[in-house]
DNA sequence: ACGGCTCTGGAATGAACGTTCTACCGGTAC
DNA sequence: GTACCGGTAGAACGTTCATTCCAGAGCCGT
C-alpha cells in the first residue's frame, strides 16, 4: 500500500523525492484546482517531471486508482493541518477559529484556485467510480473523527459532539467552497466565529455575546 | 451508442416549452451531476433531444455560454427553495431545518447524484473561464442575501445577520456536500439543527449599543 | 408563388483524451 | 562478463471532445 521510505542509497538526485511521490503530489494539485475529468494523465506525468510510462508502472490502475491516490493525500494534508491547529490552542473552538484563519490565508496565496484537493477530486467522478467515493467519503469521516475526539476530550456530551463534529467539518467544507467561489475570505472568517459560538454552547461555557 | 433516449419524468416533447429551455435544463442536469468537464455538448444536445447545431445556436458562446446558463437556473432553483421554506414556516429557524430536510430528500431520492448545480459545475471550472466563476459568485451572493432579508426582518441585528447569512449559506453548502459524499443524510440534519441553534441565539441576543 | 427568417440534420476538423506497447537504460546479483 | 529487473522514453492506438460549416427543413407575411 503506502511505503513511507523512499529511498534508495544515495538520493537527491532530482527533488529528493521519488518519482511515486512526485506523481502523487502533481495529480493532488492538479486535480484539486481542475477538478478530475479536467486533469489529464499526460499534464500530470509532465507537472511530475516523470515519464509516462511511470504513471502506468506506479498506479497500474490508471487514472481512477492515480484519484484515490491524490483524494488520501489531500485527506492526510487536512488532518495534519487540524492536528496542528488542536495542537497549537488548547481551547477547542480557538482552534477551529485558527483553522479557519489558515485556511483563508491559503486559499488567498494561491489567488483563489486551491480549494479542498478532496472535493474537487471527487464531485463529478463519484458518481462513475466507486473508489474514488469511498476514498472521499473515508476522508470526511477521519477528520470528522479528529473533531469527535477534541470535542469528547473537551468534555461535551457525546450525543452533541457526534453531531456537532458533523457540522464542523460540513461548515469548514461549505465556507471553503463559498470563499473560493466568491474570492472572499469573509465566508470563513464568519464560519470560524459561529463554529466557535456553538462549541462553546456544547461546553457549557458561555458564549461571547 | 444507443443509452436510454427518452425516460425518466418527461422528456420535455413539445409541451409548450421551447428547445432552448430543454437545452438549459438538460445542460443544468448534466452538469449537475458529471461536473463541467465532465459532460459532454453532444449529450447535453442528446439528452435535451435537441440537434448539436441547435445548441451553438442558442448558445454562441459555446460549453461556457452553456454552464453560465445552467448555474443561472440552479441558482434560481435553489432560491425557489429557500423562498417557498421561509414562506412555509414563520420562525427563520424552522425554515432552514425544513430546508435541510428538503435538501436531504432530494438527495437520497437521486441516490445521492444530484448535489448543488452550482457547486460542480463551478468547481474547476471557474479557474479557466471568469463568467463561470462570476456567475457562481453571483449565485452565493443571491442566495445569502435571501437569508439576510429573512434575518433582518426576525430582528436580528445587523453585523450579526451579515455574519450569519454567510454562515448559513456555507454550511447548507458544505452539509449537502458531505451528505452526498457520504452518501448519508446526517450532515443534513445536524447542519439544520445547528444552523437553527446559531439563529435563535442571534434572534435572542439585542443589538448592542 | 415568393424570398426571408429561424432552426436543424449531419458530416467534417483538428486536437486531446486514456491507455497500451515495444525498446531501452542503469543498476544490482550472480 | 551475463542475466535480470525496476523504471523510462516515445510512438501508436482508437475514441471522444468542442467547434465549424453548409445544405436544407419548416414557417411566416406578402
Amino acid at each position: 500500500m503506502e511505503s513511507s521510505a523512499e529511498r534508495d542509497g544515495d538520493t537527491d538526485r532530482d527533488d529528493g523525492v521519488g518519482t511515486r511521490e512526485r506523481i502523487i503530489r502533481a495529480a493532488s494539485r492538479l486535480m484539486q484546482r481542475q477538478g478530475y475529468d479536467g486533469t489529464g494523465i499526460k499534464q500530470i506525468a509532465q507537472e511530475a517531471g516523470a515519464a509516462l510510462a511511470s504513471v502506468y508502472h506506479f498506479f497500474p490502475g490508471g487514472k481512477k486508482e492515480l484519484a484515490v491516490a491524490a483524494i488520501q493525500r489531500g485527506e492526510e494534508e487536512f488532518a495534519d493541518e487540524l492536528r496542528v491547529a488542536f495542537d497549537q490552542e488548547e481551547d477547542p473552538a480557538e482552534a477551529i477559529v485558527l483553522c479557519t484563519r489558515r485556511l483563508a490565508e491559503g486559499l488567498r496565496a494561491s489567488d483563489w484556485v486551491d480549494g479542498c484537493p478532496v472535493t474537487s477530486t471527487a464531485l463529478g467522478s463519484a458518481s462513475r467510480a466507486d473508489d474514488i467515493q469511498r476514498a472521499a467519503a473515508s476522508a470526511f469521516a477521519h477528520w470528522r473523527d479528529l473533531v469527535l475526539d477534541r470535542l469528547l476530550r473537551a468534555g461535551v456530551d457525546a450525543d452533541a459532539a457526534h453531531d456537532l463534529a458533523h457540522t464542523v467539518i460540513s461548515t469548514l467544507e461549505g465556507a471553503e467552497l463559498a470563499a473560493q467561489v466568491s474570492r472572499d475570505a469573509t465566508p470563513l472568517h464568519a464560519a470560524g466565529r459561529h463554529l466557535a459560538q456553538l462549541i462553546r454552547l456544547a461546553q457549557g461555557t458561555p458564549a461571547r455575546s
